[in-house]
RNA sequence: GCGAAUGUAGCACAAUGGAUAGUGUAGUGGCCUCCGAAGCCAUUGAUCCGGGUUCGACUCCCGGCAUUCGCACCA
């Protein structure tokens, strides 16, 4: 027997499909708008009756009713159908359905080629991250990272080839400072000991030595322009700079399970702005004001005024003629169907002016245009709703931040569970904290502010890390209390398809996460598979209370094993995808 | 001034134009001789304001208000 991975999908087809059979007028032009729906309701519904009738001047209801009359007779056999309020058309999956999609979805394998449809053979770059090199990440930094990892999960998920990016800030004036600092005032020991943090009191020191209008700033220029020309000296520094700063990195991509293709920086389209100026005004599409080339979209109400600016009036590059160097080898190099860049919102302004100009630049070239992301997200505040500071008012170091989150897990798991070894503790604690920090940012809408609060995301209620983590743990329990590996083919042979209604409610449940999944990739927001995850938790943990699993009704138990074993399944593969480990025991 | 994002219960969030606007916390009342009570069950409480479109609006459109942010050589 066939089944389905997206049911919602195949139920929108075959009501379009009756549609036609039914010989309704205009049947061509009809939506089905297939949704999950209210439990209460059924599984999934049909909205799309309603609209279509109406503007048919068509009774709803009627309609609905030659809609189910020719849909297959195969299909009642998986569904219950029922005709609801105005119009609507509720399907309800048989038990005996449930248990058929539960069992054949029983691996990540099996789970990724139901949903890899979306994206099959495509290529997508992903940009995120992107740190300032010399500096430290900080708390600024942590929602690129998280949100951008979890949408390359997401978009592998669904079949695409993933390109992780990471455009390092590596090139600009402020080199010419730091270099002035570093030739004066290095600090060899403290520079082996721990490198950004040295480079950072460099810059500072030359930042306050050069003063606006000042000698010693036309020396860091000097030192800049140097730089640019190919000195050997600064241009050793600068890539000494560049590398310790990588390795630095690596070790909070390390902890947040990064790992990037290319760190293809700014540095990296230096010899590539002269084709974006040459293209550009040979298109017509950018032209000189006050000196400097820039590009204006008549047809946009406040581009036509607000020049987007790609090549500085003194001639040097900026961050405009990079993106749109960078927007060109992404598609001609990796050949992107997609690209995606993941921001805050404060740059919204200049992506969709960079979007405008790659697209009328790429049309008139006649190069492909990929479809362009600018996946932004808000700001990350204190409980006070301010930017998060330290209580001196210094920045949160990523470093620190991520430290503490794993001390404060330690202690709680300690408090909980002071019987488990302390290694085991400490690994736990690293899995919860850094899990908690990620979770936080993933469970909500990315568009809005995020407030940071330490007692919220590690609490063991509510839509957590630990909440997750813990539903996790419980159902390994169980499996090690059985003796039985979880997915065991012989234990779950036994089982039946799910009869009470907490085993019923969550097998329901099990079946909506490839909606999950879409919704989450579709939109670029990773918090509707957080939602998810959490409601299914929330089915387990009901069912968990309200039927006890190891009973020794063979039967039973063989079902509610395999319950338990494709809820631990979506729950595992989940968090993983938004970029989480897991564990067995907390 | 122009523009963008955000505005949902005391607090923090969800809602793919659909049915009685969901959840967590805090509050109240229950449930451990029972697989992990880090849990479960029940219950009180909300769409910034005013118009419009639609069979149907938290959602779309128009006009306000509030908060945050952006707007010529930083990125």
């Amino acid at each position: 027997m066939h089944v389905s991975f997206n049911l919602a999908a195949d139920l929108d087809a075959a009501l379009a499909a009756a549609a036609v059979a039914a010989g309704l007028p205009d049947a061509a032009a009809f939506l089905p708008e297939v949704r999950t729906a209210d439990p209460r309701h059924g599984d999934f519904q049909a909205n799309g009756v309603l609209g279509f009738a109406k503007a048919r001047k068509l009774n709803p209801r009627a309609t609905a009713e030659q809609l189910v009359a020719a849909l297959p007779p195969a299909l009642r056999e998986s569904f219950d159908l029922v005709i609801a309020g105005p119009g609507f058309i509720n399907f309800t999956l048989k038990p005996a359905a449930l248990l058929a999609w539960v069992r054949a979805f029983d691996s990540v394998a099996r789970l990724r080629t139901g949903a890899a449809a979306a994206h099959a053979g495509q290529t997508w770059v992903v940009d995120y991250s992107s740190p300032n090199t010399a500096k430290q990440m900080h708390v600024g930094h942590l929602r690129s990272a998280v949100i951008g990892e979890a949408i390359c999960r997401l978009l592998e998920f669904t079949g695409a080839r993933v390109i992780r990016d990471n455009h390092l800030g590596d090139w600009g004036t402020q080199f010419g400072k730091l270099i002035y600092g570093y030739k004066r005032w290095v600090d060899r020991d403290a520079l082996a000991r721990d490198a950004i943090e040295e480079l950072e009191r460099l810059y500072k020191l030359g930042n306050n030595a050069t003063p606006d209008g000042s000698p010693e700033l036309e020396e860091a220029r000097r030192e800049l322009v140097k730089l640019q020309n190919g000195d050997a000296e600064n241009v050793a520094l600068w890539r000494t700079f560049s590398e310790v700063s990588l390795a630095a990195f690596q070790q909070i991509y390390d902890r947040l399970g990064i790992r990037f293709d290319y760190h293809l920086g700014e540095s990296f389209y230096n010899d590539k702005v002269d084709r974006v100026y040459r293209e550009l005004e040979e298109t017509k599409l950018a032209e000189i004001s006050e000196g400097a080339l820039v590009v204006f979209h008549p047809e946009h109400p406040r581009f036509k005024t607000q020049p987007f600016l790609v090549r500085k009036a003194d001639g040097a590059s900026n961050y405009a003629s990079t993106d749109l160097a960078t927007a060109l080898y992404r598609t001609e190099h990796f050949n992107a169907h997609g690209i995606v860049v993941v921001t805050d919102f404060r740059q919204a302004d200049h992506f969709e002016q960079l979007f405008l100009t790659v697209k009328k630049w790429f049309a008139a070239r006649g190069y492909r245009v990929p479809e362009l992301h600018h996946v932004t997200f808000g700001a990350v505040t204190g409980e006070d709703g301010k930017a998060l500071k330290t209580r001196s008012g210094d920045v949160i170091r990523l470093k620190a931040l991520l430290d503490e989150a794993v001390d404060r897990a330690y202690a709680i798991v300690s408090e909980k569970n002071a019987e488990l070894p302390e290694a085991e503790r400490r690994a736990i604690a690293q899995i919860v904290g850094v899990g908690a920090v990620q979770y936080a940012d993933l469970s909500q809408n990315r568009s809005s502010n995020y407030v940071f609060s330490w007692d919220k995301m590690l609490a063991l209620d509510g839509n957590t890390a630990p909440y997750l983590l813990y539903a996790i743990a419980r159902i390994h329990s169980i499996f090690r209390r059985a003796g039985v590996t979880p997915g065991d083919p012989a234990t779950e042979s036994a089982a039946t398809a799910p009869e009470t209604p907490a085993e019923i409610a969550l097998a329901r449940k099990l079946t909506k996460f490839p909606d999950a999944i879409r919704l989450a990739v579709e939109t670029l927001r990773p918090h509707y598979l957080g939602l998810y995850l959490f409601e299914l938790a929330g089915d387990y943990s009901s069912f968990n209370n309200a039927d006890k699993v190891l009973v020794d009704d063979a039967t039973v138990r063989a079902r509610r094993l395999l319950l338990c074993a494709r809820t631990l399944l979506q729950l595992e593969t989940g968090l993983q995808l938004l970029g989480l480990r897991t564990l067995t025991r907390m």
